[in-house]
DNA sequence: CGTCTCCAGGTTTTT
DNA sequence: CCTGGAGACG
């Protein structure tokens, strides 16, 4: 398509149009729900180049690998072009980029592993370990959390905390002696960088002139500070603030206003609303009013008013995913639906199970992205496991985790020898191993030592074999061979055989994307190193695909910013979900963000919205009584219809909730059941 | 010393 | 369901 000014004009509703033409200087588009944010970014690029912009100037970045390669695609095209040069990447994975070139300059080495949660919480374990912290005085979640609000400069040594000090240290040595970084190093080593070394800074600002951020919302102080680097004068931030849904990670969406101090900065505003009917953008709004804290809008919608918000109230969590799965084939088939068209949202990971379980039973095919990632799977870890080890020798944490797997003879007194010859060599693992295995005077034992030398020797020849060349997925098809790491998994799950079944169809599903990334022609350089970074940097995301078609997608609600479904089912919206207990506990009572979680769910609706609140539901080994949302009572009663609990299986209790939900809803005299 | 077996306990959201 | 630990066995 051609892009001149008159086209735009044509496509571009005016707000849309001043957003893709204004291209000098610092702008920040606010873009409520639904309207037509991806458009314009992508319109926006699109015209940078069509006015001569070169593609290699302009660097966009997002949070979401999903996002990122939407927006590649799309301008792709939208441009027919491609575009090989475009830098559009996750800030993590620019961060990678960054320091893939000059890491060396920060004193690691080049090879450096990446350290998603798996690896961080076995390293502050092994380090707990050694400085000898009683286990149950370790709540790793909380140190981990902890480490990283330490990291970004979110918090600081005092109070209680100090005692996880030395543990931190010695965490960050680990890291550097296995040559690893982790999430947060991805962001702040290249500020480090850039800081320590001006004229790196330098190269990164002469190249891109263009910058473009997506979901600014969600950017952390770090990451703003990145942007902040690099930007010179031609930056774009779009975000919403309504859906800023990430500040237990550290976003903040007042970097907003820190923008507009830092750059002078013109405000476009996108308040049409193209994605949503009428009804499902008021009851939208009516929530997001309740919150004090944000910046006014009025979205509104040319679309017409279209069917009313439907609540449902299942007796549990079974019935709400036989409900979900059956009303699910009713619209399909009243409405000739099919099932992509359908979006499940849902608050927890949790919750997934059962509706899987009911998808499954009715033959729904569905997917499910987050959820425990493909990438974290037992099977899988280990053998990025040992890619990892193969990539990068030290890296202790990995070889832990596959030294004696499949079972090789070494086991924990063994492993105690290694790590005793490590201390003494003040060195990795890999070391202490070639050194036990190697010295006059080894510590080990004749047959520990022949048992180290046979893990050695096949480490160091897979090195040979995967570290040059092509066929990277059929190499490490044969390496699965040859540590037959089958027969692992059939002595291992000897109980189940469909567990070893679906963990090696897992393996042969990972190879094939392997393959596919191999082969894919804009793939330019696919080394061993780089599939290991891409793949830790995609280990949430699904490795999406055309997969996906034709089936109902089920998913968190935080996976599900961004994209919009026909037809939406909020699952489970009750009070201790969402919002969620531990959020509340947390902000001591403030659920601000939970709500802007819960205008995210219905935003994502294009024509029909389902909710459903349990009665009961089970927690942990017990069966409680729920409490619908607060959140439902927000949305305007006139918009929504309500549906009586279908079987009447408890008492006063439930009677008590029927009785509040009818007083705040008045329903409808037509509603029959 | 390594492996096997069995049981308990635990799940917010993600790059 | 899946991990991790304790304890028995070879």
């Amino acid at each position: 398509m051609s892009l001149d000014l008159e086209t735009l004009k044509k496509e571009l509703n005016p707000e849309q149009y001043r957003a893709v033409t204004s291209i000098d200087g610092a702008i920040l588009i606010i873009a409520g729900a639904g309207s037509g944010k991806t458009r314009v970014i992508t319109f926006r690029i699109a015209h940078m180049l069509d006015m001569g912009i070169p593609q290699s100037q302009i660097l966009a970045l997002t949070f979401t690998n999903k996002a990122a390669k939407e927006m590649e695609d799309r301008v792709k095209e939208l441009t027919g072009r491609k575009l090989q040069n475009l830098t559009v990447s996750t800030f993590h994975a620019f961060g990678v980029r960054v320091l893939r070139q000059d890491i060396d300059k920060l004193g690691y080495r080049e090879n450096f592993s990446i350290y998603d949660e798996t690896d961080r919480t076995a390293l502050i374990k092994e380090c707990g370990r050694e400085l000898q912290f009683s286990p149950d005085a370790m709540d790793i979640y909380k140190i981990s959390q902890l480490f990283s609000n330490i990291k970004t400069g979110r918090k600081n040594w005092q109070g209680e905390n100090d005692m996880y000090r030395q543990l931190y240290e010695s965490y960050q040595e680990g890291l550097k002696l296995f040559n690893a970084v982790d999430f947060d190093d991805l962001i702040v080593l290249p500020i480090k960088l850039f800081r320590e070394h001006p004229e790196v800074l330098a190269r990164y600002r002469e190249r891109y002139k263009y910058i473009m951020v997506d979901e600014f919302q969600d950017t952390s102080h770090q990451q703003y500070e990145l942007m902040h680097l690099l930007a010179d004068q031609n930056v774009a931030v779009v975000g919403d603030d309504d859906q800023s849904i990430y500040s237990w990670r550290g976003a903040d969406y007042q970097n907003i206003i820190n923008f507009e101090k830092d750059f002078k900065v013109t405000e476009i505003r996108l308040e049409q609303n193209y994605r949503s009917t009428g009804t499902i953008l008021d009851a939208a709004n009516g929530v997001i009013s309740h919150n004090t804290n944000r910046k006014d809008k009025k979205l509104w919608s040319g679309k017409g008013e279209g069917k009313p918000i439907e609540i449902f109230m299942p007796q549990n969590e079974t019935e709400e995913a036989s409900f979900i799965a059956e009303s699910i084939q009713g619209i399909a088939m009243e409405d000739r639906r099919k099932y992509d068209e359908f979006g499940v949202l849902i608050r927890a990971n949790t919750q997934s199970r059962f509706i899987e379980e009911a998808f499954l039973e009715n033959n729904i095919p569905y997917t499910m992205s987050g959820g425990t990632s493909f990438f974290e799977r037992k099977e899988i870890k280990d053998v990025i496991s040992y890619l990892r080890v193969i990539s990068n020798h030290d890296d202790d944490i990995n070889l832990l985790r596959i030294i004696n797997v499949p079972r090789r003879g070494i086991g924990r007194a063994a492993i105690q020898v290694i790590n005793d010859e490590a201390e003494n060599l003040g060195s990795t693992l890999w070391t202490a191993i070639h050194s036990l295995v190697h010295a006059e005077a080894s510590p080990a034992s004749d047959v520990l030592k022949e048992d180290l030398e046979t893990f050695e020797t096949l480490i160091e020849s897979q090195r040979q074999k995967l570290m040059s060349g092509r066929g990277l997925a059929k190499k490490v098809r044969e390496m699965l061979e040859e540590i037959d790491y089958k027969s692992y998994l059939v002595t291992e799950y000897s109980k189940s055989e469909k567990a070893v079944r679906f963990k090696l169809k897992n393996i042969e599903l990972f190879l094939e994307m392997m393959e596919r990334w191999e082969i894919d022609p804009d793939n330019s350089n696919p080394s061993l190193f780089n599939y290991l970074n891409r793949v830790t940097l995609m280990s949430r995301d699904n490795g999406d695909d055309e997969n996906d078609k034709g089936k109902v997608n089920l998913m968190t609600i935080h996976a599900s910013k961004g994209l919009e479904f026909p037809v939406v089912f909020i699952a489970g919206a009750e009070e201790g979900l969402i919002p969620h207990q531990r959020s509340v506990d947390e902000n001591g009572g403030d659920v601000e963000e939970e709500r802007r979680l819960f205008y995210v769910a219905i935003t994502r609706a294009r024509e029909k919205l389902l909710i459903s609140s349990c009665m009961k539901r089970r927690k942990q080994m017990s069966v409680i009584e729920c409490t619908p949302s607060r959140f439902l009572d927000e949305i305007p009663a006139n918009l929504v219809e309500y549906h009586e609990p279908q079987k009447e299986l408890s008492m006063e209790k439930t009677h008590d909730i029927l009785a509040n939900m009818l007083k705040q809803f008045k329903i409808p005299d037509n509603t029959d059941f």
